[in-house]
DNA sequence: CCCAACTGAGTTGTGCACAACTGAATGACG
DNA sequence: CGTCATTCAGTTGTGCACAACTCAGTTGGG
């Protein structure tokens, strides 16, 4: 039987981590204009162009009610271009302009700082990103099983 | 040189893990109408009742920018209720109705749910807590080098 | 061919997080 | 003692996250 502690929960400091990451990446961010959701739309677009809304949310796990707004603010900013595709008029397909292309360069240097405030070593990482993934499918697994689909 | 590919990236799985374990809360503490900062201010209340508002903010590292609203709603479901410190006007303490401690028992078997989805024996849920409250506070101390305080 | 079911993006409403601010209460100090 | 800085809770405004919904577009079965 587990305790209702906090200080023994896992989920809180899950919770703590994250929201540090966070807001390391938001003083990171501030050159950039972006947030960190809107970073890691970018790292998506940068890894691979001309992407549909349904593919980013896919690979971020983000639904249209997170993606459309965020995706119009990045559009406003400048940094991509939405067109309603031909051949299917329900999807919409999400460009980089010159600008968010060129942003990359000034994005290079993030991963290493963000490393390094980590202070771990790409073993490190390595095993804490394993660790991570096969929980979240775990918990994902066992939400789904609980929540009729 | 660390690259800008998604799947790279560390707090790209703390952020996927984060909001997984996230949302399996959601679904475990709709019985008690609760949503999980709520809870963790719940879980504070019955490890130690009577707190000020400034108190329950350091242990959650949450400001009152966050606080004060989520209070407001607590106390208006019934669960807790806020006084004005009469020694000193300017903070409030918040303590636990008598359905609000009540909700407790309700709560007694949430923690195991959640292990039990996490899929973790005692001792990789003690390393892995571990290692996520190095990692909070090895970025913390880096943000605020970072940040001029 | 038609229509019912489904799909994809977007909107609306709620609740965090957090920055920036307000305003009252307290404390420090010259 | 007066005043100036600090503290504490709360408010305002922005941007996720997500549920629930809308609506146009597409698809599949009869």
């Amino acid at each position: 039987m587990a305790s209702l502690r906090l200080d023994d929960q896992l989920c809180f400091g899950l919770y703590s981590a994250s929201r540090a990451v966070t807001s390391l990446y938001r003083a990171v961010l501030e050159d950039l204009d972006l947030t960190y959701p809107q970073y890691l739309v970018m790292l998506a677009l940068w890894e691979k162009d001309h992407r549909l809304v349904k593919e980013l949310g896919a690979e971020l796990n983000l639904d249209s009610g997170t993606l459309s707004p965020l995706l119009k603010r990045l559009q406003t900013a400048g940094l991509v271009i939405r067109n309603r595709q031909a051949d299917d008029e329900r999807s919409v397909r999400v460009s980089l302009s010159e600008t968010g292309r060129a942003l990359r360069d000034k994005a290079q240097g993030i991963p290493d700082v963000i490393g390094a405030a980590m202070g771990l070593d790409d073993a490190g990482v390595a095993r804490m990103r394993a660790e991570l993934d096969r929980l979240t499918e775990s918990v994902n697994a066992y939400r789904e099983a609980l929540t009729p689909a």
